[in-house]
DNA sequence: TGGCTTTGTCAACGCCTGTTGACAAGCGTT
DNA sequence: AACGCTTGTCAACAGGCGTTGACAAAGCCA
């Protein structure tokens, strides 16, 4: 906030709406999504970024390659795995959403345009580093199914309200059903 | 095709637009289905949906309303409830995209208004019987869980390009780790 | 200082959307 | 036949969208 006349300064620019974009994105569907909502975050006009970017859709692509590839979920101790993912899934949501490709990827269901970008980015951005970290026999298989898992209880998550809205007892209880299933497919 | 006229049937011209706008709402996202797009279909000005709809939000409604409660996931016996759903999800994506319901949920993730709308006829709709149809110990977990993993199941095959991509014997490894995962679901 | 490129703003364009009110045609009733 | 209600079409509206080209101002170089 208060930030003054925005110094020219076209890098500093271009990242600072990259970084609104994938916010944005990552919180609303692509269609949802105005050009001139992320200028306003940013503090610019949005002519500004079609004249950066090009277009919208190479807005979106670019945010989404900006994401990385969900390393952050492959980070930690392997036995580990099905403890802290259940754990954030089920208790800390906000900071699952870290995994903002996911996130984007998700808002991008059903969305025709959107979805068939996504497409070609999530294989070899995401599906791919997950399987080679999960290692060993159908990792191909089992780095699917866990994609799939994660991404549906955002879902079930989003559709029940925001929240899981489940007493302390049915959360713990969720959480251990996760772990066990999660951890049953890292170790093959 | 070449019906002619349309013959001045109220009645069945409602239910004919209802129609349309259920499959238009399961194949695409409430963002990109347009009025005249369900108007074409059915073969009538766009004005006339307005006026025996309210609107939009209300057709939407109506639309997701009239999928049914989901039973056709809950029909069959039980201890086959696994091996059925898995082979269906596996190679018969279109015939488990018969449940509509979901296919319109799954659809109005991310869009904001949408995603609001479906949170309401969501629980009451499509959780509720579920839970009550799986019953035994903590319904309300596993209900939750396994309505989680098949809409995941859906977005990963989606994301993956409208298929899996998969290898027979790949494929047939995944439905048999589903198959394992649904059915304990199932049983508690 | 004067010119030139970069960085950003502004107004406007064409397009598409959901919705509305006026109008045409069908059909039953009196 | 003449009325009136229903069923449907048509044209238009206001609003939002992404995008464009002209213009202002800042900084750099000679």
């Amino acid at each position: 906030m208060c930030t003054g006349p925005r110094p020219r300064n076209a890098a500093a620019t271009r990242t600072a709406i990259l970084d609104a974009a994938r916010e944005r994105f990552a919180a609303d569907s692509y269609d949802d999504v105005g050009m001139r909502d992320i200028a306003r975050d940013v503090g610019v006009d949005a002519a500004l970024i079609s004249r950066y970017f090009g277009s919208k859709d190479e807005l979106f692509l670019a945010a989404l390659d900006s994401c990385g590839d969900g390393s952050q979920l492959m980070q930690g101790d392997k036995a580990d795995f099905g403890r802290r993912v259940s754990h954030e899934i089920v208790y800390e949501p906000k900071k699952a959403e870290k995994l903002k490709a996911m996130s984007i990827m998700l808002r991008s269901v059903g969305s025709a345009r959107a979805a068939e970008m996504v497409q070609n980015t999530c294989a070899a951005r995401f599906f791919g580093p997950l399987e080679e970290w999960i290692g060993g026999e159908n990792a191909v298989v089992r780095a699917r199914l866990l994609a799939g898992f994660l991404m549906g209880m955002s879902v079930s998550r989003e559709l029940g309200g925001g929240q899981f809205s489940l007493t302390p007892d049915e959360a713990e209880e969720m959480r251990q059903r996760l772990e066990v299933i999660l951890q049953n497919l890292i170790e093959g």
